[in-house]
RNA sequence: GGGCGAUUAGCUCAGCUGGCUAGAGCGUUCGAUUCACAUUCGAAAGGUCACUGGUUCGAAUCCAGUAUCGCCCACCA
């Protein structure tokens, strides 16, 4: 017998360990089912589950459970990330807590790497736990890492085919450097924080130039101006001047060019292209040089003269004080708002530098898709727009759209040593890309990694490639992909879901390497040549009060594991899911997910009384075939309820379908507490078919299982046939149109209006429960039925006894009045159809619309006789008077 | 500066292509209680659907404008 209350903690491993040791995660790649795909975006191998990481689960786990009970093969593949940049600097910040005081240095570029394979090794199993936890039901055989070495030879193979297509190149540009780091940051992984400083004017020769940043000012010799602007007519493009400068004499050039904004400042600037990528865009386009100021450690260069080799925060006022000394400071600002570029991971200050990286040309067309060559940036527009990949919410194609458009060329290269190692080597002057290293002896491979991305953009199908194919040196990157059997049955993947802060880092450039990858391929279909079909974009969660949920305030904090431990992986799933729909961020807050506890423990106890009625009748549910019932013994109650639950069937399977996941949850919800425990197992207590009762039972199991797979698992254990093997493999039920029986579900619900009817006036009047109670029909039909149910009414609405006395009706459509002295209004006939109603609504507004363009028409030719038009007027005048009325009907209607 | 989106009950949110008396959960108030469940049951109160116009027989829903808020992108020397 189960116990009173339902206690996750000591069934969720249980009942997971019995999944995956029966195999029942295991996708199969030979069987005839139809794939359906989820690729887990992979969690940091060094992370601990936070709540972003349990809401993907969730959606994930419900989309795969929905999937294989309906008869697909669903496969999620799991897996960890090596996280490069985050990685490297936690087992850094480690080694030099243990006394290591540059761990680069010391320990050499293999030393390191194997201390930080051995820290990731070391806490995979943290996060694998804790995505079991979760009851996440994925196929662990698959598992892969972003940086296993199957994975790096597809990252070595797609790099080297792009680099012969020549959409990889090398070369010199602004890229964002953090000192601290000691290396490149993409644009997207950088914040920009806010600050108040000096923003300080300068005489520049017979010029005002104003700066945030006095020490980048060494090696400005050119001052730039708007070509029209009038102020500077009398200075000509390319005209030098001497001038004094900060560490003396000067010549500077003047340029004119459109970048400058003639509002702001003076009008004029001076640049410095080695430190800014404005800056660099106006030199590149007059050929003008450049000039190294800063150093990648971030210290002054010799350029600076007396100021070399200062770090630049203590050399700019020095610098500030000698100008102003020189009579050239001509006014300073101090309340200037600036904004300072930081690095997302490590927060350093970035600095734009001139550095020698590897980039993947986004511009040029080189790829052919669909039998043109296109650009990648085309490609990753066009698969979008034609609608090859949905995004769900639909709304943010815009935003992909707006992005794509100012696209710029992706830089690939990272100055770190965690990740894929840029697969390219050197020798004098000879350059080699490949995997390995040619044959002969001097080459040197490029000291640079790959951004991580870049791996992460192959992962729906590099998971699927066979390591085996992987491994052998001969095989090409094509036969990898047409000879892995999972590649072939299981790629495009069917959704990917994330949230929507990694649309551009991460399924942009899935996009992008796939349709890049596959466009190679000719024989793969086209429409498959995309890593998936539908984006799945989920808003992130914050507190109550609607913030973000961040590590350096703890207090914000809802730690997923804590919430499992106290309420159960179950409730902690409805309560994520619920109430969240894609693309919005949502709340989370621990009453929540106690509200959803309650109700995971009211399925517990209301499989409990179903239990407890089965044994009260000698009944054992698991040799009760499903289903099956004689005619005569199906009650009115149970034929609406039946009907209720095939409804509720029909409901659920489409939301899932349609990825409305909040809806199906709340109507489940509704469907579990309000109908079948707050009703029917109320009405069962009189008399209760136990057939109906656990099949209506086994449904809601069925249905509710991808949402609580932990609970409703455990329940299917005392409920299910004797044949029927665990719930997870279970089929998904469909929706029997022929058993559905609105005629008796609509004669219930006027059941329950009454008795509703009866504890409202009971209430109003004060009458005490128990009371004799005298109600008047005016419909033969309605008395009938209330008699036939008279026992229902008597218990639910707690009165002694009751007496139906029939009276003729008052009104055409039927009302019935309760109690001798009080009129109430129950909605007795389903007389009025609304579907009907619309209809004829419909062909009215054509009607009207028809007689309108006509009346226009005539108007417009001024043919038509005036009494013509005054009869159409009159005719549409009616017409609209009719359909009024109609609306007005149908707006009445319940 | 460019773009996207939001504004519905005290709080958190539903409300799909215009059509039930605008809903749910939590909270509040009142009442119940040995009978599956106090992690319960019944009921009540609570809304100018941000504002102003427009389209329509009919608008929370569509259109335009206003206000407030949020997010993304770019980034001014």
């Amino acid at each position: 017998m189960l116990s009173k209350a339902y206690d996750p903690g000591s069934v969720e491993d249980r009942i997971y360990a019995m999944w995956e040791k029966s195999g029942a995660f295991r996708a199969d790649a030979t069987s005839g089912k139809p794939p359906f795909t989820i690729s887990m975006p992979p969690p940091n191998a060094t992370g601990q589950l936070h709540l972003g990481h349990a809401v993907m689960l969730a959606l994930q786990d419900i989309l795969i459970r929905f999937h294989r009970m309906l008869g697909d093969e669903a496969l999620w593949v799991p897996g960890t990330d090596h996280a490069a940049i985050a990685t490297e600097n936690v087992v850094l910040k480690l080694l030099r807590a243990e006394g290591v005081k540059d761990p680069r240095a010391e320990l050499g570029r293999e030393g390191l790497l194997s201390r930080i394979a051995a820290y990731v090794e070391k806490s995979k199993d943290t996060i694998r736990g804790q995505i079991r936890k979760m009851g996440s039901s994925c196929d662990w055989s698959r598992e892969r890492y972003t940086f296993e070495p199957a994975l790096n030879r597809l990252v070595n193979e797609v790099f080297a085919s792009m680099y012969e297509d020549g959409l990889i190149y090398r070369g010199h540009r602004i890229v964002n450097w953090d000192p601290k780091l000691q290396t490149t940051v993409s644009d997207d992984e950088i914040v920009w924080i806010e600050e108040v400083s000096p923003f300080y004017t300068f005489q520049y020769g017979p010029f005002r130039i104003s700066t945030s940043r006095p020490e980048t000012k060494f090696g400005d010799k050119y001052v730039v101006m708007h070509p029209d602007d009038k102020r500077y007519a009398a200075y000509k493009h390319g005209q030098t001047i001497e001038l004094e400068w900060i560490n003396g004499p000067i010549r500077a050039t003047v340029i004119k060019d459109a970048a400058v904004d003639p509002t702001f400042g003076t009008g004029c600037m001076t640049i410095t292209p080695w430190h800014d990528a404005v800056d660099f865009a106006i030199a590149e386009r007059h050929g003008l040089e450049k000039e190294q100021i800063i150093g990648f450690d971030g210290r002054l260069l010799p350029i600076a003269g007396e100021f070399a080799g200062m770090a630049i925060d203590a050399a700019r006022p020095l610098i500030v004080e000698k100008l102003k000394g020189k009579g050239l400071l001509a006014a300073v600002d101090g309340h200037y708002v600036h904004r300072k570029a930081t690095a997302q991971r490590g927060g350093g200050t970035i600095e734009p530098q001139i550095k020698l990286q590897w980039f993947i040309d986004v511009h040029k067309k080189a790829v052919s898709w669909k039998g043109e060559s296109m650009s990648l940036k085309e490609i990753m527009h066009e698969v979008i727009h034609h609608g090859d990949i949905a995004i769900v919410p639909d709304s943010f194609s815009k935003t992909y759209f707006h992005w794509i458009d100012n696209l710029r060329d992706w830089c690939i290269s990272r100055q770190i040593w965690w990740g894929h190692r840029v697969p390219v080597w050197y020798r004098g002057d000879e350059t080699f890309v490949g995997s390995t290293a040619p044959a002969g002896k001097g080459w040197e491979q490029d000291p640079d990694t790959l951004d991580t991305w870049f791996s992460s953009a192959l992962w729906t199908w590099s998971t699927l490639v066979d390591p085996a194919l992987a491994a052998d040196p001969k095989r090409t990157l094509r036969d990898m992909l047409l000879q892995s059997p999972d590649v072939r049955k299981f790629h495009p993947t069917s959704v990917m879901e994330t949230g929507y802060d990694i649309l551009f880092f991460w399924v942009a450039r899935m996009i992008l390497m796939t349709t890049y990858v596959f466009s190679k391929l000719p024989e793969v279909p086209h429409e498959q040549k995309v890593p998936f079909r539908t984006v799945y974009l989920h808003g992130l969660v914050r507190t109550r009060e609607g913030k973000k949920m961040s590590k350096s305030d703890p207090t914000t904090m809802i730690d997923p594991l804590d919430m499992i431990a106290t309420y159960g992986a179950d409730a902690l799933r409805l309560a994520m899911i619920v109430g969240q729909s894609p693309g919005n961020d949502t709340k989370l807050y621990e009453e929540k997910i106690a509200g959803y506890r309650n109700f995971v423990n009211k399925l517990w106890n209301a499989s409990r009384f179903v239990l407890m009625k089965c044994e009260e009748m000698k009944i054992d549910p698991q040799v009760m075939e499903d289903g099956r019932w004689k005619t005569e013994e199906v009650a009115m109650a149970d034929r609406a309820i039946l009907h209720a639950a095939e409804k509720l069937t029909e409901d659920i399977t489409m939301s899932l379908q349609e990825y409305r996941l909040s809806d199906a949850g709340e109507r489940l919800y509704a469907f579990v507490w309000d109908t079948f425990c707050d009703w029917y197992l109320e009405l069962s207590k009189g008399t209760a078919n136990p057939a109906v009762l656990v099949h209506v039972l086994r449904r809601i199991l069925r249905l509710l299982h991808p949402y609580c797979p932990f609970v409703t698992e455990e329940l299917w254990a005392q409920l299910k046939p004797a044949d029927a093997g665990v719930l997870m493999r279970e089929s998904w039920p469909a929706a029997k149109k022929e058993r559905m029986d609105q005629a008796a579900y609509d004669q219930l619900q006027t059941v329950i209006d009454v008795i509703t009817a009866i504890r409202r006036i009971r209430a109003e009047q004060g009458i005490e429960a128990g009371k004799k109670i005298d109600a008047v029909i005016h419909s033969k039909k309605h008395a009938t039925l209330l008699e036939q149910h008279r026992d229902h009414i008597v218990r639910m609405a707690k009165v002694g006894d009751l007496t139906i006395d029939e009276k003729p009706a008052a009104h055409a459509n039927a009302a019935s009045a309760f109690l001798p002295e009080v009129e109430i209004h129950v909605p007795l006939d389903g007389l009025v159809d609304p579907a009907a109603m619309k209809k004829e609504l419909q062909e009215l507004q054509a009607y009207v619309a028809s007689l309108e363009a006509k009346l226009g028409n005539a108007g417009f030719t001024a043919k038509a006789p005036a009494s013509v038009v005054g009869e159409m007027r009159t005719k549409l005048a009616e017409a609209r008077e009719k359909l009024g009325k109609i609306g007005e009907r149908l707006s009445g209607l319940r």
